[in-house]
DNA sequence: GTGTCAATTGACACAGTGTCAAGTTGATAG
DNA sequence: CTATCAACTTGACACTGTGTCAATTGACAC
């Protein structure tokens, strides 16, 4: 949390405007907040923001990144690459994101709502993502390498599962629209996450087969 | 109810209009339509939409009623109701349910984007959304009456992942994003249905057990 | 004809983004 | 002390798109 107000003294403009932005960004999950509402809770003209940023989109853009940056996100996701089997860091992975979750959610909703819209901040959706799919496709290589997968599984396919089912998305429902509580969902996302990967008997992991022609 | 169409002379003008939502829905789905792209695609003036509907929302709304009207939805969705196992339900209402989806979702996202900022929208997305609960619940009901699942099971909290891990956004992802086709996307939902309630020794479905006080 | 109903036309209010031009302020340099 | 420069403010405006209103047209019924 701690929106500031610690480093007393004077704050950048462009800082104290992100700092409003995603202040009200958490305080108001349901409505994205217009130019003039950030202007006036940053202290500052409506004008002030197009100095700093060129757009909304941009200023929201930026705000998610001062996010990631403020709560290390790298560090935090890349804590995993120390797991020794491919299970251990599918697991300490899939822990990671979805503790990671909860706290950007109110910030990277916003993103979502305008990237229906517009393509920049789609752009910037798709970036984020594909940080998260490499840190899942790190686990499954990593499982494949220990041997944990049946030979010819789709590694590529079986990424894209994961990231699917462990999406923003399913997060928001289960936790937001069903009042899954906060630990619910971890134990289930793991679970399904296993069970998505793990298991040479595995009815998911078959699905997942490369359809591509028969070796020799 | 009975829109008519049948008669292929004149259309209705509401009809009309519906058809022409739906059909720049489908042409485009990543821009919404303007209710002036909307009435010069139905022939008719900008003001006349508003004769027979309250609002862009409502019309969306509404488009999305027509179409599962004209698609029987509630018929397709209610012939898992006549399979004899529970196992054989849940499979039945899946495969239904994931090959209907590509059918309405130029449609379905227009609302889901809509919304995120109308209250309204987001209400009839709900009613949509506890339809297909329904069709989920009753699978799951009718495995525990089979006795396929572990006694204990939280079947509310079983159906919820079962709708949120088959849901719009999933599919969404999967078949747009990532480019799976369909039928990969219908064997890997059919396998993750299956494996997230069935199988004593399951991971997915302990996480699943009712949390409350051990029995006596 | 007269009434009526659906649709058209053109105007307008309103919200919100983004732009522009002309100030104001405050720090810093000479 | 004054000139200057950058950051910020003020107030105006263009533009887009929704929704509203009033006056008008045209067809059809009686």
């Amino acid at each position: 949390m701690a929106i500031d107000t610690m480093s007393s003294e004077k704050i950048d403009t462009r800082t104290r405007i992100l700092k409003a932005t995603w202040s009200l960004l958490e305080d108001n999950v349901a409505k994205l907040p217009r130019m003039s509402d950030i202007a006036k809770a940053a202290g500052v003209s409506r004008q002030a923001l197009y100095l700093h940023f060129p757009s909304r989109t941009e200023l929201l853009i930026e705000t998610t990144r001062y996010q990631d940056q403020t709560y290390n996100v790298d560090e935090r996701l890349a804590e995993s690459r120390s797991a020794p089997t491919g299970r251990a860091r599918l697991d300490a992975f899939v822990t990671a994101w979805c503790n990671y979750v909860p706290q950007i959610w109110n910030v990277g909703r916003a993103l979502l709502v305008l990237a229906e819209t517009e393509p920049e901040a789609a752009d910037a959706i798709n970036q984020r993502m594909s940080d998260i799919a490499e840190g899942f496709e790190a686990a499954v290589l990593a499982l494949a390498r220990d041997g944990d997968l049946p030979s010819g599984v789709d590694t590529k396919r079986m990424t894209e599962l994961l990231c699917a089912l462990l999406s923003f998305r399913t997060w928001e429902m289960l936790t937001q629209q069903y009042n899954w509580p906060h630990d619910q969902y971890l134990k289930t996302m793991q679970a399904l996450a296993r069970a998505a990967t793990l298991g040479g008997t595995n009815e998911i992991v078959e699905t997942l087969l490369d359809s591509g022609p028969p070796p020799p």
